[in-house]
DNA sequence: ACTTCCACTTAAGATAGTTTAAGAAATCGT
DNA sequence: ACGATTTCTTAAACTATCTTAAGTGGAAGT
């Protein structure tokens, strides 16, 4: 199992001793995914948090209409599941599908709970990426509402210039509200 | 100083004794808004992160052609600051304003880092909270994405009846991303 | 090598939301 | 209780973004 930057990702907010290291890497499942697989659909139980050790993955609701919004893209060192679904127990909203083939780290809903319970450190490490999750949302929240599409096309392109070069156009569009067909005339246009 | 309603939200997640909440209320500072006061205005320094005890609050954004977005409102037993820039010790970018006579309890960035570490079940209250707040904003992200604002609009009232009473609709308007004038056309066909 | 499919582009017509302006209704200060 | 301000509504003209449709090029499958 890879596990180096997991541990070092951890690090970054708290510190281990051996034993503890050892009880969080033993609840911890690696899962590998080909381009197009699915770590999680709608409608299916949402039991896992995951941390992406390598690969790009989409995280994606599906409306009645069909049409797709984009919630989140998760690169190499970022966690991703479905949220609400998963703090609350309650079937999965969004789907996750891998962009390129990926390795990911899960750990389940009872084993976060327990090693919460265990190692009361990691309430720290989670709170402050909850924390940062939530400052990144609220960004996101206020460009949407104050800025037209192009804007939030060039922010898009600035702050996560990797994912733009990883992910198909028609995900980027997804992710701005916007359909391909105006991304494609706003990019048009420099 | 008002002190049931912030113990029993802190109740909700985890249990205190009372030397612990002699300590915990020891850094708190109640602060009283007027209608129309700022609680915290952009550019300023965002020192605290504060409890709603009574009244109603709404941060929101200025951008540069002085259009308003508002990010959130903040009610009873709601917590509010600008996270972005209290988490990172930057100047603020946007402002809190009272919609009406508010009294707040505030809880200063060094005194919640040594609460952190005196009393380390914090982490996990403030976890919870982060935790939630994410949810609350991915989903928000989710609806602005996917759907039109008359959708919005009548899930912003099933959601928040109460705030949709307190706060006048131009605010409802700048927090759903429309003009009053438009919100206004939405709400004459039912 | 050929076919099929999918991503991306372009363009025309349709719709959601904005802007401007004006009047009506509610609220505020004195 | 009054006038002054602010909020809400209505409507017309305008703009951003969507929908549909058609065409191009590249990737994948056989």
């Amino acid at each position: 199992m890879q596990t180096d930057s997991i541990l070092s990702n951890i690090s970054k907010h708290i510190s281990l001793d051996k034993a503890e290291i050892k009880y969080f890497l033993s609840l911890l499942r690696t899962r590998e995914l080909k381009k197009r697989d699915f770590l999680l659909r709608a409608e299916e139980p949402c039991t896992a948090i995951n941390y992406v050790n390598s690969g790009a993955l989409r995280a994606f609701y599906h409306d009645q209409s069909g049409k797709e919004a984009t919630i989140m893209f998760a690169v190499a060192d970022w966690w991703v599941t479905d949220m609400p679904c998963f703090a609350n127990q309650i079937p999965a909203m969004i789907n996750i599908e891998a962009i390129t083939k990926s390795s990911v780290l899960q750990l389940e809903k009872e084993d976060i709970e327990r090693l919460y319970i265990k190692i009361p450190k990691f309430e720290r490490h989670f709170r402050i990426l909850m924390q940062n999750a939530y400052i990144r949302e609220q960004l996101r929240t206020l460009q949407n509402l104050s800025m037209p599409a192009k804007a939030r096309y060039k922010i898009f392109l600035k702050k996560y210039p990797k994912i733009a070069q990883q992910v198909p156009q028609k995900n980027i569009a997804s992710y701005l509200g916007i359909t391909p067909e105006f991304l494609s005339t706003i990019r048009r246009v420099k």
